[in-house]
DNA sequence: AAAGTAATTAGGTAATTGCTTAATTAATGA
DNA sequence: TCATTAATTAAGCAATTACCTAATTACTTT
Protein backbone atom coordinates (compact mmCIF):
# COMPACT_ATOMS: atom_id res chain seq x y z
CA UNK A 1 0.00 0.00 0.00
CA UNK A 2 1.40 3.22 -0.89
CA UNK A 3 1.22 5.18 2.24
CA UNK A 4 1.83 9.25 1.84
CA UNK A 5 -0.21 10.13 5.22
CA UNK A 6 -2.42 11.83 2.69
CA UNK A 7 0.11 14.80 1.37
CA UNK A 8 0.75 16.15 4.47
CA UNK A 9 2.01 20.14 4.43
CA UNK A 10 6.23 20.36 3.91
CA UNK A 11 6.15 18.16 0.83
CA UNK A 12 6.61 20.03 -2.35
CA UNK A 13 4.96 17.30 -4.93
CA UNK A 14 1.60 17.03 -4.91
CA UNK A 15 0.76 13.49 -4.17
CA UNK A 16 -2.60 11.26 -5.36
CA UNK A 17 -4.82 11.85 -2.58
CA UNK A 18 -4.59 15.89 -3.17
CA UNK A 19 -5.39 15.33 -6.56
CA UNK A 20 -8.32 13.25 -5.95
CA UNK A 21 -9.96 16.10 -3.17
CA UNK A 22 -8.79 18.41 -5.13
CA UNK A 23 -10.99 17.13 -8.08
CA UNK A 24 -13.68 16.76 -5.56
CA UNK A 25 -14.06 19.66 -3.84
CA UNK A 26 -16.10 21.15 -7.37
CA UNK A 27 -19.95 20.59 -7.24
CA UNK A 28 -19.16 20.00 -11.33
CA UNK A 29 -17.28 17.81 -11.12
CA UNK A 30 -18.72 15.71 -8.81
CA UNK A 31 -22.10 15.97 -11.08
CA UNK A 32 -19.52 14.60 -13.92
CA UNK A 33 -18.24 11.82 -11.93
CA UNK A 34 -22.31 11.13 -11.38
CA UNK A 35 -22.64 10.87 -14.96
CA UNK A 36 -20.50 8.48 -15.88
CA UNK A 37 -21.56 6.36 -12.87
CA UNK A 38 -24.35 5.03 -15.50
CA UNK A 39 -22.21 5.29 -18.51
CA UNK A 40 -19.76 6.74 -20.62
CA UNK A 41 -20.08 9.74 -22.34
CA UNK A 42 -18.16 12.38 -24.85
CA UNK A 43 -16.94 14.89 -23.96
CA UNK A 44 -19.48 16.89 -25.73
CA UNK A 45 -22.47 14.73 -24.28
CA UNK A 46 -21.08 15.81 -20.80
CA UNK A 47 -20.89 19.18 -21.99
CA UNK A 48 -24.85 19.32 -23.13
CA UNK A 49 -25.61 18.78 -19.54
CA UNK A 50 -24.05 21.95 -18.50
CA UNK A 51 -24.82 25.62 -18.77
CA UNK A 52 -21.33 26.46 -19.03
CA UNK A 53 -18.87 26.66 -22.50
CA UNK A 54 -17.49 23.84 -23.66
CA UNK A 55 -13.91 24.20 -22.89
CA UNK A 56 -14.83 24.99 -19.19
CA UNK A 57 -16.07 21.22 -19.28
CA UNK A 58 -13.11 20.60 -21.11
CA UNK A 59 -10.99 21.78 -18.35
CA UNK A 60 -13.04 19.60 -15.54
CA UNK A 61 -12.51 17.00 -17.43
CA UNK A 62 -8.84 17.26 -17.54
CA UNK A 63 -8.57 17.76 -13.70
CA UNK A 64 -10.30 14.77 -13.05
CA UNK A 65 -8.33 12.63 -15.29
CA UNK A 66 -5.52 13.91 -14.10
CA UNK A 67 -7.23 12.79 -10.32
CA UNK A 68 -7.19 9.23 -11.82
CA UNK A 69 -10.55 9.31 -11.51
CA UNK A 70 -11.65 9.07 -15.08
CA UNK A 71 -10.54 7.80 -18.56
CA UNK A 72 -10.37 9.16 -22.06
CA UNK A 73 -10.12 7.22 -25.17
CA UNK A 74 -10.04 8.92 -28.37
CA UNK A 75 -12.77 7.17 -30.95
CA UNK A 76 -12.49 9.20 -34.39
CA UNK A 77 -13.29 12.59 -33.58
CA UNK A 78 -15.12 12.03 -30.12
CA UNK A 79 -13.52 11.57 -26.73
CA UNK A 80 -14.98 9.22 -24.68
CA UNK A 81 -14.85 9.61 -20.72
CA UNK A 82 -15.76 6.75 -18.73
CA UNK A 83 -15.31 6.23 -14.90
CA UNK A 84 -12.08 4.32 -12.84
CA UNK A 85 -14.06 3.08 -10.13
CA UNK A 86 -11.43 1.99 -8.14
CA UNK A 87 -9.20 4.74 -7.57
CA UNK A 88 -12.36 7.23 -5.91
CA UNK A 89 -13.58 4.28 -3.53
CA UNK A 90 -9.98 3.37 -2.48
CA UNK A 91 -8.49 6.82 -2.06
CA UNK A 92 -11.91 7.93 0.23
CA UNK A 93 -12.12 4.58 2.11
CA UNK A 94 -8.18 5.27 2.57
CA UNK A 95 -8.95 8.52 3.80
CA UNK A 96 -12.00 7.32 6.37
CA UNK A 97 -9.88 4.55 7.93
CA UNK A 98 -6.96 7.18 8.99
CA UNK A 99 -9.56 9.62 9.94
CA UNK A 100 -12.38 8.03 11.72
CA UNK A 101 -12.40 4.64 13.47
CA UNK A 102 -15.90 3.82 12.22
CA UNK A 103 -14.44 3.72 8.90
CA UNK A 104 -12.47 0.23 9.58
CA UNK A 105 -14.70 -2.46 10.41
CA UNK A 106 -16.35 -0.86 7.46
CA UNK A 107 -13.25 -2.59 5.28
CA UNK A 108 -13.55 -5.33 7.11
CA UNK A 109 -16.56 -6.47 6.01
CA UNK A 110 -15.59 -5.32 2.39
CA UNK A 111 -12.88 -7.52 2.20
CA UNK A 112 -14.44 -10.80 4.09
CA UNK A 113 -17.66 -10.02 1.28
CA UNK A 114 -15.00 -10.13 -1.21
CA UNK A 115 -13.42 -12.70 -0.78
CA UNK A 116 -16.98 -14.74 -0.69
CA UNK A 117 -17.29 -13.58 -4.02
CA UNK A 118 -13.78 -14.88 -5.17
CA UNK A 119 -14.94 -18.36 -3.55
CA UNK A 120 -18.59 -18.62 -2.60
CA UNK B 1 -32.52 11.58 4.65
CA UNK B 2 -31.57 14.78 2.99
CA UNK B 3 -31.27 14.32 -0.23
CA UNK B 4 -29.77 17.29 -2.41
CA UNK B 5 -27.72 15.43 -5.31
CA UNK B 6 -24.70 16.60 -3.74
CA UNK B 7 -24.99 20.67 -4.42
CA UNK B 8 -25.48 20.64 -8.45
CA UNK B 9 -24.69 23.77 -10.54
CA UNK B 10 -28.25 25.65 -10.35
CA UNK B 11 -28.65 25.97 -6.63
CA UNK B 12 -27.24 29.76 -5.23
CA UNK B 13 -26.98 28.58 -1.81
CA UNK B 14 -23.68 26.93 -0.97
CA UNK B 15 -24.91 22.77 0.03
CA UNK B 16 -23.42 20.72 2.87
CA UNK B 17 -22.04 18.30 0.76
CA UNK B 18 -20.24 20.77 -1.04
CA UNK B 19 -18.73 22.49 2.12
CA UNK B 20 -17.38 18.91 3.25
CA UNK B 21 -15.59 18.24 0.08
CA UNK B 22 -14.15 21.86 0.34
CA UNK B 23 -13.10 21.48 3.65
CA UNK B 24 -11.29 18.13 2.65
CA UNK B 25 -9.58 20.02 -0.31
CA UNK B 26 -7.24 21.30 1.94
CA UNK B 27 -4.24 19.05 3.16
CA UNK B 28 -3.53 20.85 6.29
CA UNK B 29 -7.35 20.37 7.10
CA UNK B 30 -6.89 16.74 6.36
CA UNK B 31 -3.86 16.69 8.88
CA UNK B 32 -6.37 18.26 10.94
CA UNK B 33 -8.57 15.92 11.07
CA UNK B 34 -6.75 12.99 11.12
CA UNK B 35 -4.89 14.69 14.63
CA UNK B 36 -8.10 15.10 15.98
CA UNK B 37 -9.07 11.61 15.15
CA UNK B 38 -6.74 10.40 17.95
CA UNK B 39 -7.77 13.08 20.79
CA UNK B 40 -9.52 16.08 21.27
CA UNK B 41 -6.81 18.90 21.03
CA UNK B 42 -7.15 23.14 21.53
CA UNK B 43 -6.80 25.58 19.34
CA UNK B 44 -2.93 25.83 20.49
CA UNK B 45 -2.54 22.37 20.55
CA UNK B 46 -3.06 21.80 16.75
CA UNK B 47 -1.52 25.16 15.98
CA UNK B 48 1.71 23.29 17.44
CA UNK B 49 1.82 20.37 14.78
CA UNK B 50 1.63 22.96 12.00
CA UNK B 51 4.77 25.36 10.65
CA UNK B 52 1.72 28.09 9.49
CA UNK B 53 1.23 30.94 11.79
CA UNK B 54 -1.84 30.74 14.52
CA UNK B 55 -4.33 32.81 12.61
CA UNK B 56 -4.04 30.62 9.51
CA UNK B 57 -4.81 27.27 11.79
CA UNK B 58 -7.69 28.81 12.98
CA UNK B 59 -9.03 29.68 9.95
CA UNK B 60 -8.83 26.36 8.97
CA UNK B 61 -10.77 25.24 12.19
CA UNK B 62 -13.32 28.05 11.21
CA UNK B 63 -13.32 25.78 7.59
CA UNK B 64 -13.71 22.83 9.22
CA UNK B 65 -16.08 23.81 11.70
CA UNK B 66 -18.58 25.51 9.13
CA UNK B 67 -18.51 22.07 7.80
CA UNK B 68 -19.59 20.46 10.63
CA UNK B 69 -16.47 18.22 10.72
CA UNK B 70 -15.38 19.44 14.00
CA UNK B 71 -16.69 20.98 17.27
CA UNK B 72 -15.55 23.76 19.23
CA UNK B 73 -16.12 24.26 22.87
CA UNK B 74 -14.89 26.95 24.49
CA UNK B 75 -13.10 25.66 28.26
CA UNK B 76 -11.82 28.66 29.93
CA UNK B 77 -9.64 30.22 27.73
CA UNK B 78 -9.05 27.31 25.45
CA UNK B 79 -10.75 26.61 22.94
CA UNK B 80 -11.47 22.30 22.34
CA UNK B 81 -11.80 20.70 19.06
CA UNK B 82 -13.11 17.80 18.39
CA UNK B 83 -14.02 15.43 15.47
CA UNK B 84 -17.37 14.99 14.70
CA UNK B 85 -17.02 11.56 12.96
CA UNK B 86 -20.81 10.97 11.53
CA UNK B 87 -20.64 14.02 9.36
CA UNK B 88 -17.68 12.35 7.65
CA UNK B 89 -18.27 8.94 7.13
CA UNK B 90 -21.91 10.17 6.15
CA UNK B 91 -21.25 12.69 3.34
CA UNK B 92 -18.33 10.55 2.17
CA UNK B 93 -20.45 7.66 1.70
CA UNK B 94 -23.41 9.07 0.53
CA UNK B 95 -21.25 10.51 -2.10
CA UNK B 96 -19.87 7.15 -3.09
CA UNK B 97 -23.05 5.55 -3.09
CA UNK B 98 -24.34 7.90 -5.93
CA UNK B 99 -21.23 7.84 -7.81
CA UNK B 100 -20.25 4.10 -7.62
CA UNK B 101 -21.84 1.13 -7.64
CA UNK B 102 -19.61 -0.91 -5.89
CA UNK B 103 -20.21 1.19 -2.84
CA UNK B 104 -23.54 -0.04 -2.03
CA UNK B 105 -23.00 -3.35 -0.44
CA UNK B 106 -20.46 -1.33 1.66
CA UNK B 107 -23.74 0.85 3.20
CA UNK B 108 -25.72 -2.55 3.37
CA UNK B 109 -23.10 -4.04 5.44
CA UNK B 110 -22.23 -0.87 7.69
CA UNK B 111 -26.17 -0.73 8.33
CA UNK B 112 -27.12 -4.49 8.97
CA UNK B 113 -23.81 -4.34 11.70
CA UNK B 114 -25.30 -0.98 13.13
CA UNK B 115 -28.51 -2.89 13.62
CA UNK B 116 -26.44 -5.69 15.62
CA UNK B 117 -24.67 -2.86 17.89
CA UNK B 118 -28.46 -1.65 18.79
CA UNK B 119 -29.62 -5.15 19.50
CA UNK B 120 -27.05 -7.42 19.61
C1' DA C 1 -6.16 46.67 38.17
C1' DA C 2 -2.36 45.31 35.31
C1' DA C 3 0.19 41.86 32.89
C1' DG C 4 0.27 37.51 30.55
C1' DT C 5 -1.66 33.82 27.73
C1' DA C 6 -5.02 31.76 24.25
C1' DA C 7 -7.48 32.53 20.45
C1' DT C 8 -9.76 35.11 17.05
C1' DT C 9 -10.73 38.97 13.87
C1' DA C 10 -9.02 42.48 10.61
C1' DG C 11 -6.49 43.99 6.80
C1' DG C 12 -3.53 43.17 3.08
C1' DT C 13 -1.13 40.40 -0.70
C1' DA C 14 0.43 36.72 -3.95
C1' DA C 15 -1.20 32.66 -6.06
C1' DT C 16 -4.91 29.86 -7.68
C1' DT C 17 -9.45 28.87 -9.56
C1' DG C 18 -13.30 28.96 -12.68
C1' DC C 19 -14.99 30.81 -16.04
C1' DT C 20 -15.10 33.44 -20.66
C1' DT C 21 -14.07 34.02 -25.97
C1' DA C 22 -10.88 33.23 -29.72
C1' DA C 23 -7.70 30.29 -31.94
C1' DT C 24 -5.99 25.71 -32.95
C1' DT C 25 -5.82 20.69 -33.86
C1' DA C 26 -7.89 16.57 -35.60
C1' DA C 27 -11.23 13.64 -37.95
C1' DT C 28 -15.19 13.24 -41.26
C1' DG C 29 -17.83 13.88 -45.41
C1' DA C 30 -19.19 16.57 -49.68
C1' DT D 1 -9.48 19.83 -51.27
C1' DC D 2 -12.59 22.46 -48.50
C1' DA D 3 -16.15 22.95 -45.12
C1' DT D 4 -18.09 20.94 -40.86
C1' DT D 5 -17.98 18.99 -36.44
C1' DA D 6 -15.54 17.57 -31.97
C1' DA D 7 -12.50 18.78 -28.79
C1' DT D 8 -8.68 21.08 -26.86
C1' DT D 9 -5.32 24.80 -26.05
C1' DA D 10 -4.41 29.73 -25.31
C1' DA D 11 -5.09 34.12 -23.35
C1' DG D 12 -7.31 36.98 -20.24
C1' DC D 13 -10.16 38.35 -16.23
C1' DA D 14 -12.98 38.49 -11.77
C1' DA D 15 -13.43 36.09 -7.62
C1' DT D 16 -11.57 33.17 -4.18
C1' DT D 17 -8.01 31.08 -1.35
C1' DA D 18 -4.24 30.70 1.74
C1' DC D 19 -1.24 32.76 3.88
C1' DC D 20 1.06 36.72 6.63
C1' DT D 21 1.40 40.49 10.48
C1' DA D 22 -0.97 43.51 13.58
C1' DA D 23 -4.79 44.41 16.45
C1' DT D 24 -8.44 42.79 19.38
C1' DT D 25 -11.16 39.97 22.64
C1' DA D 26 -11.51 37.07 26.52
C1' DC D 27 -9.82 34.63 30.20
C1' DT D 28 -6.39 33.97 34.20
C1' DT D 29 -3.07 35.20 37.51
C1' DT D 30 -0.76 38.28 40.54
Amino acid sequence: MEDETFDIAGGSSVGAAQRVFHALSSAPRRKILAYLSASGLTAGEIADRFSMSKPAVSQHLSVLETAGLIRREKQGQFVHYSLIENNLVNTLNGFVQEVCPVGRPIKKESQARARVKEAP
